[in-house]
DNA sequence: CGTTTGCTTGACAGCATTCAACGTTGGTGG
DNA sequence: CCACCAACGTTGAATGCTGTCAAGCAAACG
């Protein structure tokens, strides 16, 4: 049984300062003509270790990891990370901002997989052919760690906690895949969007951010393409929503009045 | 862009002699007695070796392989392999036979997340939470290999070949997902089922079988599950097919008349 | 040979989509 | 500062695909 009948990004620890910052914050020092993207901030020192792909080592297998994450990447909101095609080298790390992944058919139609916030991993599916398999898309401007794939495997064949971390990071992404397809298998909208929303804020709070209220970092379309609803019927299913009580909403400000009666739609079958 | 809008096993060889056998066709000598989980057919002399888990790799990594797959487990159609919630200790690659897996929410509900065929792995779910994600289920007499994932782990710290197949087969299971997830978020019905059947007689002609004709090994109704669908609607649309020249379906006999004709199917946006 | 399980088909209903119009927001440039 | 535009969001009405319910048939099993 799926607890949440959601995918849930299973953390255990909260952290409360994963908020974004300019690079800018950082750069106090004689070294700042230097492109941005060599700044280090090591996994060792990072606010999202708890979170990301440190989790559980031990302070000098850190100090390797923190070698191997040696840059970083800003993009840009509405900008891509990555496109369906590229060579694949390296994983990514979400450090600050909110992406989406989508998959694409010939024929146009495109689905939304995910939607990737701070110490989410990024680009797994490209192990598989050496390409990258989806396109990885700013929602709002970001910074990710580059994790170079090739010195990650050499790295976590000398450290077996890293090597089971990043087992447990991709068979974590299986599981909450099929928890999306019982949810696009299964699931009526008004029950689609109350599990959506009750992931969001799952997740968000894991971070330090609030549990009952959020700002949507993507439109009513995208939400839409990742439910398997057109925009209409989820811009319809947020009015009922707040008709009933359950939510207030704003446009994209999303107050939560209901957790219980939003559970509730996700554990009936029948209402 | 997907190649097939919809999830492919990508093999590259294939092989003749992957159709099931029960074990008393190997039990011809003294050690009848013995329990048949002990029998050793090992990697490097199984006829699946291009479709599984050894892909690419050397005959002295091979050999190491074998001495890490030394059980296999036979398991009656309608059976279980294992279950949500079992302890995770192995994962399993389909030797003979067919199964499906699927996941249950809370309030009774559940989803095929996948048919899985010879040379393919079983209970990578697990990983995650050292707990199974999800069930599966035998759909006919079938034989797996129990690879104990520790033992997995550690030789894959030893053979980097070993390693990056593994995390190529985690990343594949993540882009056929992805590829699940836009079938049952943007596909309709005549859509989903001309894809499931395209994808599996690919598969199944990767192993030796017709890419014309096959016999399903699963219901309507466990087809429907997957393919987000009630088996009335699955029904519905077989017979559809048939009337269409597509197919020729008696029950679970199904011959492709129109390989060309369901592939347009698949790749038109509106009809 | 009867019972169970699975499959097919029909009639009807309902939920989500489609099409359309209008409202809101935020950014840009006059 | 305000007007304008484009992108996004909301809401209504009608259509249609799929689900639901029901009945009958076929195949499998003991």
């Amino acid at each position: 049984m799926l607890n949440s009948t959601f995918p849930i990004t299973d953390v255990s620890a909260a952290d409360s300062t994963a908020r974004s910052h300019t690079h800018s914050d950082q750069c106090g020092t004689s070294a700042c003509s230097m492109k941005y993207d060599t700044f280090k901030v090591a996994c060792s020192s990072c606010n999202l270790r708890e979170l990301c792909l440190p989790v559980g080592l031990s302070a000098p297998q850190l100090s390797h990891l923190d070698s191997l994450v040696a840059t970083r990447k800003t993009v840009k909101r509405g900008d891509a990370l990555f496109h369906t095609g590229d060579p694949f080298r390296s994983v990514y790390a979400v450090r600050t901002g909110f992406f989406k992944t989508r998959v694409s058919s010939e024929d146009g139609r495109d689905q939304v997989t995910g939607f990737q916030m701070a110490g989410e991993l990024l680009g797994l599916d490209g192990i598989s052919t050496d390409r990258h398999a989806c396109d990885a898309i700013a929602l709002e401007d970001s910074q990710v760690c580059v994790i170079p794939y090739s010195q990650l495997e050499d790295l976590s064949r000398e450290f077996s906690d890293l090597q089971h971390q990043f087992h447990k990071i991709m068979s974590r992404e299986i599981v909450r895949d099929h928890g999306v397809m019982l949810l696009l298998g299964s699931m009526r909208a008004e029950e689609r969007l109350a599990a959506f929303l009750l992931n969001l804020t799952q997740r968000l709070h894991a971070r330090g951010f609030s549990a009952s209220a959020l700002v949507l970092r993507m439109t009513r379309e995208e939400i839409g393409s990742y439910l398997g609803l057109k925009l209409e019927t989820v811009s319809r299913t947020f009015s009922k929503f707040q008709e009933e009580g359950l939510l207030e909403v704003k446009q994209r400000d999303i107050r939560i009045m209901d957790e219980a009666g939003l559970k509730a739609l996700v554990n009936s079958v029948r209402c």
